[in-house]
DNA sequence: AGGACACTAACGGCGCGTCAGAGTCA
DNA sequence: ATGACTCTGACGCGCCGTTAGTGTCC
């Protein structure tokens, strides 16, 4: 098949045929006489990448997707992203809205620098610095603390900290085990699945003593397999210790937190809750010490 | 004031500022060591420029609002277009939700055909197609029009012919008073005022007797002003004149309406709708023949 | 033989970021 | 003289669109 029954077949332009195969994603043959035959193969690619770009997926992405074995953590992700540019864009809307009402100029940059680029600026770079979807999962658990504004010069300075942090993990190069366990351990977690479990680790930090008593069983089931010595020779033991490592070199538990915590109130707060809850926690189940972070 | 301090003060980077002044949207002394000089009106320019591009408003778009005398027009019509985009956006990631739960290409494509992009088109190019608001005001009314699927050939020719009309008249300049005019003509009307009319006018039509003896006496000033010679001597019945003579000679009547029928049964019944409305309405008030279009 | 099709190659456009190199201020 | 600043200029990015010129199929 040649290309232009190629173009009709998949909705695309020949300068995009074109670009896609500079780009590497189809290498179709190319005939005596120049002609490039166009196959099957090529044929579901290009229909997957249109698709795909007829979504807002990039062409970087779009590679990552092709080549993945699990594409539903990889769309989950560019979900959540574009969830973050959605919100994004209604504040913008929103602005615009006030702007055309009473032209103040002053007035939207107080509502700009509230926070309509830093925080969603952070709650991206958080899902980009980590591999898989453990950013996803660190952007969607943070993400409720980030919706404060950033309204003195302490706050501005922790923002740029942890921005900072955050572009250094991303270029870092964490162990290649671990990157691969990242990859995959979140891998059928949903967002949703992210925000429920969220939303329940906040109820249960709310009425701790509730929270115990209803779960004993299974509470203790975990605890029981978490300080058990088979558990440490578990695949998912040693990751986490790797995980552990990692944050504690590259600054998680030094820098980011940290300035979390000072950028934050909401998040402070939460801190301290869990703090006395792992007190309480640590009261009844004494043998867990050290296990909790 | 030299570059750096406008940077810290307008919240810009020095290749920005720069840039806007290739741009030619601020031009500042240059002193005779080849250093700008910037004055308090570039400040406030550059200050302006910042918030509307944190907004995602684009150059040439600011070009057109910091030379506007009405600004609230200009930004409403961004902030329209604004929340097209977040519809689009919307779903399309909709679609790569449905996408994570299960790759199926053929499903995704069966569903961005059904309109995500298509109709999102019609509605923009309307906003472009005409001058000032008006063509805003196209695209609100109709809309509500343009939420079917496209699924049958016709309808896909249909589609392609207004895309071709609505790119035609975009490039036509019309005659420079009715462009004036048009600019002026629905500057204070807010977009939720035009939505308001709109679905004023489809209840009106749901009970064409009833919205006429309510709204009796408004009506029959409204038909006298209307038939009156004075007000042919008005400009705005020049306009009116005008722009319906522009509209014949551009082909809205004989292209844009015909093929908008094709693409959309609901304003095929709308029209149909409209149609018996007027007969009822020209019965009671025959000097009206002529008048409604 | 002519028109529809294929190929390659170069440039454009948005809104700047990112060097590089040379000059200027305090 | 040093370091912080300024200037100009070129190139890059993402995703192609748009010519333009040349060769190939039917």
């Amino acid at each position: 098949m040649w290309i232009n029954q190629v173009c009709t077949e998949c909705q695309l332009t020949k300068k995009a045929v074109e670009y896609y195969e500079k780009q590497g994603l189809i290498s179709p043959e190319v005939g005596g006489n120049g002609y490039r035959e166009y196959g099957e193969k090529e044929i579901s690619t290009l229909q997957e990448i249109a698709v795909l770009r007829k979504l807002g997926v990039g062409i970087s992405d779009i590679r990552t997707i092709l080549a993945s074995t699990n594409k539903a953590a990889a769309l989950g992700k560019l979900e959540y992203l574009m969830e973050l540019s959605i919100q994004k864009a209604s504040a913008q809307q929103a602005c615009l809205r006030r702007l055309a009402e009473s032209y103040d100029i002053a007035a939207a940059r107080e509502y700009i620098s509230a926070g309509i680029d830093e925080l969603f600026t952070i709650k991206e770079k958080l899902v980009h610095a980590f591999p898989g979807t453990y950013g996803m999962y660190l952007s969607i658990h943070f993400g409720p603390f980030l919706n404060e504004r950033i309204d003195s010069s302490d706050k501005e300075e922790a923002y740029s900290r942890i921005v900072d942090y955050l572009d250094h993990v991303g270029n870092l190069n964490l162990p290649r085990e671990l990157g691969e366990f990242l990859e995959n351990c979140f891998a059928e977690m949903h967002k949703t699945d992210m925000e429920k479990m969220n939303s329940a680790m906040q109820s249960a930090l709310d009425n701790v003593d509730e929270y115990i008593a209803d779960n004993k069983g299974i509470l203790e089931e975990y605890i029981q397999v978490r300080t058990s010595d088979e558990y440490k020779e578990t695949p998912a033991y040693k990751m986490q210790q790797l995980l552990l490592a990692f944050q504690r070199s590259s600054g998680y538990y030094d820098i980011f937190l940290p300035n979390l915590k000072i950028l934050s109130k909401s998040y402070c707060e939460y801190m301290k809750k869990l703090a006395m809850a792992n007190e309480v926690f640590m009261e009844r189940y004494p043998q867990t010490k050290g296990l909790i972070t």
